[in-house]
RNA sequence: GUGCCAGUAGCUCAGCUGGAUAGAGCAACGGCCUUCUAAGCCGUGGGUCGGGGGUUCGAAUCCCUUCUGGCACGCCA
């Protein structure tokens, strides 16, 4: 259906032709200025220059023009504004539909054509530290935008584990471990099923040779050495691989389920990497790479580049791939396996010009046609109150499971004196929790830095994400306060259209700006744009809580009108919710 | 050096495809609980939209310039 602005604006652009004008300039937004009216059209101040006429002349022909019944009032005001209020009664017919309509009265534009959602960043034998809770947040959400806008979306981890990383792992295990038989070339029998390492094993080996490597040119070269003899197929090396891949995939899975963040696929460089000598075949016999300085490059420039674009680096010098190589290959295999109208990547903003080459390298080699459309949403840092990047007291990164941890603790606190039962505080802290680092995130433009202050997130005032959850909680309450049968009629409770007062009013346009707010968020990929419309429509239905003495309703028209906005309130906000991958308790 | 991004109230941020008096939240101050969850509601004060030019009837928004901060710039990921 079309959403309230827009059958406004149809109404509107009537008027227009009808006063001879042409109907371009019936377009209607929602007010700016509250205090005049709830929704204006400007056009009649772009319509003067090509008419060259006064802009208030032509207000008030169209004005003249438009159709009775729809509006509560019809103002023209200087300089050349059309100022509307919409009548309750053709309010409430507009929010009917979005009761009749189970994603009420949004229209999907998706087609259920496939996006691939990459968001994970996750490297193998680390574990997950602040720096992937913005990708995981932001990404899950956007694919549950996209998904709720029709898309087939998929989210794919797109683990790290093909790197120098893995390299540095089997080094370091070979010198505290030399007698594994891992490194035995003449060792022939099946290698052991348990891995000779824990989850936290692996989280100190790693730090420690990243940094060994880094003072010792010996140490990295057998790094490098030992990485390449991974990629090129060593029995033994592969067999630590894989240990390591079983143990982080099981342990990154449980945090990620913390975190309400879910993969529909859990792929990894190294699945992509079996296509790369093909890849580096054909743009070699396509002539589009060429040797510089040792390394195989492929030209990315265009002409029309303001700025410095190096060439994207397939393989290096020696001979080994790196990873332009293994994005490039891994957009080469998802066009193959799933063959995506659109691939998003959700990671840190400073890989722009990465992912930049990458796709010119793509596109130049005809991986994908120019129909693919590939979007890089760089995520600003998160830094601590400080305005510097989050970091530990110690200046070391900090683990996520620890954040959450920190947040969950301030939230327990909070409760501390509630009366719920013991059993259920800890599952609603931890919502609570989640919802405050989740909707603090989110409620900031992906694209920005922006500061992580735990203290502002956990004071649960303003415009945060347990004040979003209270309020849906009081929702609840209330619904269940008036024992709503589930099989409630709200269309035809909305027949009573009296006594409307303002702030009821208020809250029904906000209800009917559902679609507008979720079809900015969706075309823009902007989840933050969903936290504006929730914490208005949460802002307004508690100033309407708090005029309006609901359960003691007298009249049962208007109670009943009251309870189908109550049940479009929950819905509404709820399903918005959902979309910022945040779950709500029945109380707190 | 080249390029990208940011600079809006004391703090944290919206607004930016040009429109009326630039909006929230926090913090400050003042009200509202014998009544549906006060984790709430209502109100007050607070801004040369970094500076300077320009385009326009009209600029936080577009263009130029400048200052400040962050980031990225071929064999790490």
């Amino acid at each position: 259906m079309l959403t309230l602005v827009q059958s406004i604006s149809e109404i509107i652009k009537k008027a227009f032709t009808d006063a001879g004008y042409d109907e371009k300039f019936g377009v209607v937004t929602v007010s700016n200025r509250p205090d005049l009216c709830e929704f204006q059209c400007n056009g009649a101040l772009m319509a003067a220059k090509q008419y060259h006429k006064a802009p208030i002349a032509i207000a008030g022909e169209v004005a003249e023009k438009i159709e009775n019944g729809f509006f509560e009032k019809i103002d023209v005001a200087a300089p050349g504004f059309i100022n509307l209020k919409i009548g309750a009664e053709a309010l409430l017919g507009h929010v009917k539909g979005m009761f009749e309509d189970e994603k009420f009265g949004f229209e999907a534009q998706g087609n259920n054509r496939k996006v691939i959602i990459d968001y994970g960043g996750a490297n193998v034998a680390k574990p997950l530290h602040v720096g992937h809770l913005r990708p995981a947040i932001i990404g899950e959400s956007v694919k549950r935008i996209l998904t709720f806008d029709g898309y087939d979306a998929i989210g794919d981890v797109h683990l790290g584990d093909w790197g120098l990383q893995i390299g540095l792992i089997i080094t370091e295990l070979k010198r505290r471990q030399p007698d594994l038989p891992y490194y035995d070339d003449s060792f022939s029998g099946e290698y052991p099923k348990e891995a000779p390492f824990t989850i936290s094993d692996l989280e100190e080996i790693y730090p420690y040779a990243s940094k060994y490597s880094k003072t010792d040119d010996a140490y990295r070269e057998e790094a490098k050495h030992a990485t390449k003899m991974l990629q090129d197929g060593h029995r033994g090396y592969r067999a630590i691989w894989q240990h390591i891949l079983d143990v982080s995939i099981n342990d990154l899975k449980k945090n990620y389920d913390n975190l309400n963040v879910h993969f529909e696929l859990w792929k990894k460089e190294s699945d992509a990497n079996v296509y790369i000598p093909e890849i580096i075949d054909d743009f070699k016999a396509k002539g589009l790479a060429r040797i510089d300085e040792g390394a195989l490059v492929v030209d990315v420039k265009e002409d029309t580049d303001q700025k410095e674009m190096p060439p994207c680096i397939l393989q290096k010098s020696d001979g080994a791939f790196l990873y332009a190589s293994t994005d490039v290959a891994t957009i080469y295999e998802r066009k193959k396996l799933f063959d995506p109208y659109w691939i998003i990547y959700v990671v840190d903003k400073r890989q722009e010009l990465h992912f930049d080459q990458v796709f010119r390298t793509c596109k130049k080699g005809g991986i994908v046609d120019d129909s693919t459309k590939l979007t890089f949403l760089g995520n600003g840092t998160m830094n601590g109150p400080d305005g510097k990047p989050f970091k530990t007291r110690d200046g070391d990164v900090l683990r996520l499971e620890y954040l959450i941890n920190s947040i969950v603790d301030k939230v327990s606190e909070r409760m501390a004196d509630s009366d719920i039962p013991e059993s259920e505080k800890r599952s609603i802290c931890d919502m609570v929790g989640l919802a405050a680092i989740k909707y603090g995130d989110l409620s900031n433009q992906a694209t920005k830095d922006y500061v992580f202050d735990i203290d502002r997130f956990t004071s649960f005032d303003g415009n945060t994400g347990p004040y979003i959850l209270y309020t849906l909680v009081r929702i609840k309450s209330l619904l269940s306060k008036l024992s709503v049968k589930d099989d409630f009629d709200s269309v035809s409770a909305l027949k009573c259209s009296e006594n409307i007062t303002d702030s009821e009013k208020k809250l029904w346009l906000a209800v009917a700006g559902f679609h507008e707010a979720i079809r900015k968020a969706a075309d823009e990929i902007a989840p933050h744009k969903i936290c504006t419309y929730i914490y208005e429509i949460s802002d307004l239905f508690n100033s309407f809580y708090h005029d309006n003495r609901i359960v003691t309703q007298e009249n049962v028209d208007i109670k009943n009108r009251w309870i189908a906005l109550l049940k479009i309130v929950l819905e509404v906000v709820e399903k918005c919710v959902d979309m910022l991958g945040i779950k709500v308790p029945d109380r707190m």
